[in-house]
RNA sequence: GGCCCGUUCGUCUAGGGGUUAGGACGUUAGAUUUUCAUUCUAGAAACAGGGGUUCGAUUCCCCUACGGGCUACCA
């Protein structure tokens, strides 16, 4: 068991964006995979039709691409185990169910949804269970014979589970250690829905063994129904080759209480998904990460750390540095509160690490999105890379590098006039003719220049700085004031004392 | 209610029978930056409670409390 080949796989339900916690067991998934040599498949579970959201198959790639967490088999890329969607499986499982019916592991159960709910509610702790079955309507207790014409008239009918008595049901999960279950306290699950689709329980374990899964990750939220997969296994003959498993402990909301919800990025001002979702019924957008301003490279970053760490004060790492260092003995069992100014941290982190190269692409869709045309790349290298160290998203770029690009649409007059003078008019009409007469436009040169003849003409250059920048940049803020100019040049900077110049003095 | 899982600064966490309980985010103060940000320095800030075991427990055990999850023909 040990030698063979490490599989896992990731198997969301096409039901809407993709969570946070979600492309966290994407990434612990893809990690232990890359770690070990093994494979990461991507298998969608779309057995609840009444669910099932047009688009989100190829929202989940989507994202998956943009992380860079690519599967090595899925529904589009295929695979030795296809097909990769539960729905086109289907006939499958039906297979598996009535064996285990044969094998009296399961039964058929005629009872009625309605039923049921009446029950729940009349019934204190009611449950599908060894306390209630012999009770309800079902293949153990009804006879052979009414089980037969309620078959033979095509009864709608599920197929459960039939837990057994007074055990005990344990295992060893990779997080959590040892875990056990008293098979009394587990209800008969369905397995086979009315409509002959499978439940996730039944399909989880049958897709599973079929496609050779070595290690199973998944939210804690799934721990409770453990017992009934564990037992599946056992009943199907497949024990030996029965997944380890893993529970990852859950994403929190920051305040209050309970898991973290789509509703709570809303609430409290941050995403929740990894990517924009547009829901088409309700014509909601729900905004994610990467619109938001996020680095694949820092979202994976932070979710990674997220209830894992190397040991080491180390905070920052890159995806290559997360698979050689990865590993399930250093997550962390309790679920984490999500804090969105430690997300934000990660991002800046990686925006100041990052060449200008990197950033490239990303700074242009910000600023064309905002209609500025960029058609000199070496100047936008050089302008990222002058601001980069200021920006937390990327769409700080917009803010920290417009005035490179086009001329400040309005200035910050009112830091500047109240000590605005004739004097500085002048001063800064002989800094033009000085820039025209300098060869050499340097940051260093020319800061030497200006604060030369600022002292030349009696004012204090830390007067004149001020005003300088808002000339320049229209407001109090951007790198060295002297690194502007000289990357605006000669003639930008010129043009852009005069129109200011008019501005201050109107 | 029942079952299961968990509990170190506000948050993410390191540590582990004897430590000044470490780091990071955030926060506070200061330095640098004649702008803003970065950067740097310093500060405040935690072992849920009670019983054991032990020379000694934050660390091991038990109980309680608290938090979380599940309790669908959803995943």
């Amino acid at each position: 068991m040990s030698d063979k080949k490490v599989r896992v796989r990731f198997a969301p339900s096409p039901t809407g964006g993709l969570h946070l916690g979600g492309v966290r067991t994407v990434l612990f998934n893809y990690l232990f995979a890359k770690k070990t040599g093994g494979d990461f498949v991507l298998r969608i579970e779309d057995t609840d039709q009444s669910r099932y959201v047009e688009g989100a198959e190829q929202y989940i790639l989507d994202c998956l691409e943009w992380c860079g967490l690519i599967p090595d088999e899925s529904p589009v890329a295929g695979g030795p185990y296809a097909p990769y969607r539960q729905s086109e499986r289907k006939a499958l499982y039906r297979e598996y169910a009535e064996k285990l019916v044969r094998e009296g592991h399961a039964y058929y159960a005629f009872d009625t949804p309605e039923e049921l709910d009446k029950n729940r509610k009349e019934i204190p702790n009611f449950q599908y269970g060894l306390a209630y079955r012999d009770s309800l309507r079902n293949s153990l207790s009804l006879t052979e014979h009414e089980v037969d014409q309620l078959l033979d008239a095509h009864t709608p009918h599920v197929i459960r589970i039939k837990m057994p008595a007074d055990d005990r049901v344990s295992f060893n999960d990779m997080i959590r250690g040892h875990v056990s279950f008293e098979t009394n306290q587990v209800d008969d699950k369905v397995l086979l829905k009315a409509d002959g689709m499978p439940t996730y329980h039944l399909a989880v374990v049958v897709d599973d063994y079929l496609m050779k899964i070595t290690h199973a990750f998944r939210g804690e939220e799934w721990l409770p129904s453990a017992p009934v997969h564990l037992l599946l296994w056992e009943y199907l003959g497949w024990k030996a080759d029965m997944p380890q498993w893993a529970h990852l402990p859950l994403i929190l909301k920051p305040d209050g209480h309970g898991k973290l919800s789509k509703r709570d990025g809303a609430r409290l001002g941050f995403p929740v998904y990894a990517m924009n979702w547009f829901d088409e019924k309700s014509g909601e957008l729900t905004p994610g990460f990467r619109e938001l301003g996020f680095l694949p490279e820092a979202f994976l970053n932070l979710l990674a750390t997220l209830g894992w760490n190397d040991g080491t004060d180390q905070e920052i790492f890159s995806l290559d540095e997360l698979v050689d260092k990865f590993s399930l003995e250093r997550v962390s069992k309790a679920g984490a509160k999500f804090d969105f100014e430690k997300a934000k941290w990660f991002n800046s982190e990686w925006i100041k690490k990052s060449e200008a190269g990197r950033l490239k692409s990303e700074v242009r869709a910000v600023l064309e999105d905002k209609g500025i045309v960029i058609n000199d790349d070496a100047y936008l290298l050089q302008v990222i890379d002058k601001v980069k160290d200021r920006c937390v998203l990327l769409p700080d770029f917009y803010h920290q590098t417009a005035y490179f690009f086009e001329q400040p649409k309005e200035y910050d007059v009112n830091s500047v006039k109240p000590k605005w003078t004739d004097a500085k008019t002048d001063f800064f009409k002989a800094v033009i003719n000085l820039i025209n007469t300098t060869e050499a436009f340097e940051p260093v040169e020319f800061e030497a220049a200006f604060k030369a003849l600022a002292e030349e003409k009696g004012i204090k250059a830390g007067e004149l700085m001020l005003p300088f920048r808002i000339m320049l940049v229209g407001g109090k803020f951007g790198p060295h004031v002297f690194d502007i100019a000289v990357i605006l040049g000669k003639a930008e900077t010129i043009s852009r004392i005069e129109k200011a110049l008019t501005v201050f003095n109107a």
